[in-house]
RNA sequence: GGAGAGGUGGCAGAGUGGUCGAAUGCGCCGCACUCGAAAUGCGGUAUACUCGCAAGGGUAUCGGGAGUUCGAAUCUCCCCCUCUCCGCCA
């Protein structure tokens, strides 16, 4: 959620980084938010100053009572009576101006940093680094559905029995790797100084508002009905909400966390190739880093963070690309977003398997984190999160890219996690 | 799931209808005393919104929400959480 404040300061400058962000109309939104922000105040300061009177007005009703002025205290009982009345109904009206300028604001997404690229779609991504090289394919290589069931891995129809499309089975030496990649991540992320947590995967609605989940992705979590929980679509929901209504002490920045979860997604609308395989799950397994950082530093820290994704997929020996997302392509939280895509060699395309990102105070103001330097004046803090790394594509990845007419060979790095070199 | 007790400021803890945003203690910050420290004394020490150039005002908040009342931390209702006992159970 943007501050209000900062709107009321920048209107300009915000209506034009909003439209870099592909709002349309941002002029009548940000028009509209500063009009119900005005009505809002004029209510406050009236409601506030009638309040005022008919405190002083019970206070005298006090005094006059102990004094044993009963005549006297009846009079103002009903001058109090009747204020009460018009009170009620600006307190009405008040309330009405709030939600409806909460509404407006929600709505709005996150301004993108200046160093984003303008644009609309993925085409409009800025390719800021590239690692390695394409491994060239024997002659039978194939896609990793067929590697999946060839070496019996993954069991996509047995999923469908179970539960349904999108939620997998991994066998044998498929669900040994699955273990081996989140005990290589969590220990990469803990060695970086990452403190470890395990964190609910079912969360509230507040938490889901904190993070901008709610009400923007509301129809894409899975929700228990029964007792109002959404399943996470990813660790940054319950994580990053750790510090919903926190006051850090500016020394105790940056806080950083790790944590593995499984991530339940509903995918609605998704369908075609995308879908294939591992590509595109409803349950699926992830590591997430976050940190929460202070203002004068974040991208510093954000920079750090998509370093440390990099070395991950370096030491995996995956060739990968880091892309710097366009204004239109980013998520409605961030501010700048950095996406890692590996190439898949046997499906001859990039996958997406870490969005690193920094939210600014975006997150922070929904989530009332904040931060204080001594003894002096809160602050809102920024939060930045991202993916290290999400499993199924690095799978993917690693099967399609390894694969030789002997079996699949898998990078040293996991040798000791998966207690084997090969699958064959 | 059932029965009971309880949830007050950074912490402990008082307060059961009226100048209570809230005694007191601890902690923390500042000042004084001191060569320095301790001890002591004095002052300060929540968050948010809002008015104001500022100084300084106003409003709201005692787990959350709704209500009764001229007036609610205090009374009523609903919800959440904690503890104790019973039941059930991975």
């Amino acid at each position: 959620m943007l501050q209000l404040n900062f709107i009321r300061d920048n209107r300009e400058e915000t209506i034009q980084r909003l439209t870099k962000k592909n709002v349309k109309n941002a002029d009548v939104l940000v028009d509209a938010i500063l009009a119900k922000d005005a009505d809002r105040r004029r209510a406050q300061v009236e409601s506030d100053s009638l309040k005022a009177d008919a405190n002083q007005i019970a206070g005298q009703i006090g005094n006059l009572m102990k004094a044993g002025k009963k005549d006297e205290a009846e009079d103002f009982k009903n001058k109090s009576t009747a204020l009460k009345e018009t009170i009620k109904n600006l307190e009405a009206t008040l309330a009405g101006f709030e939600t409806e300028l909460h509404e407006m604001l929600v709505q709005l997404p996150n301004l993108p940093h200046h160093e984003v690229p303008p644009g609309r779609t993925p085409e409009d991504n800025a390719v800021v680094f590239e690692h390695g090289t394409v491994p060239a394919l024997y002659e039978g290589a194939v896609p990793h559905w067929d590697l999946a069931s060839k070496y019996d891995l993954i069991d996509f129809e047995l999923g469908v029995k179970l539960t349904g499309a999108g939620f997998p089975v991994y066998k044998g030496k498929g669900a040994r790797l699955q273990r081996a990649l989140i005990n290589f991540f969590l220990d990469r992320a803990t060695a970086a100084g990452y403190l470890e947590v395990q964190p609910p995967i079912l969360v509230n609605k507040d938490s889901g508002f904190g993070t901008g989940q709610l009400p923007d992705k509301e129809g894409q979590m899975y929700y228990v009905n029964e007792d109002e929980l959404y399943l996470i679509p990813t660790a940054e929901v319950p994580i990053t909400n750790i510090y919903r209504d926190v006051i850090l002490q500016a020394e105790e920045l940056p806080v950083k966390n790790c944590g593995y979860t499984p991530c339940f997604r509903r995918e609605a609308g998704s369908y075609g190739k995308d879908v294939r395989g591992l590509n595109r799950l409803h349950q699926f397994d992830k590591v997430e880093i976050v940190q929460v950082a202070n203002p004068a530093n974040s991208y510093e820290v954000l920079e750090e963070m998509r370093h440390f994704v990099a070395g991950l997929l370096k030491d995996l020996d995956l060739p990968f690309r880091t892309l710097l997302l366009c204004g239109g392509d980013m998520s409605f939280a961030s501010a700048k977003t950095y996406d890692m895509e590996v190439f898949s060699a046997a499906q001859q395309r990039w996958l997406e398997v870490s969005s690193v990102s920094n939210f600014e105070s975006f997150q922070s103001n929904r989530l009332k984190l904040r931060f204080r330097e001594g003894t002096g004046k809160t602050q809102l803090a920024h939060t930045l999160n991202g993916s290290a790394l999400a499993l199924p594509r690095i799978v993917a990845a690693l099967l399609e890219n390894n694969q030789t007419p002997e079996g699949i060979r898998l990078p040293d790095v996991l040798h000791r996690y998966t207690g084997f070199e090969w699958i064959n």
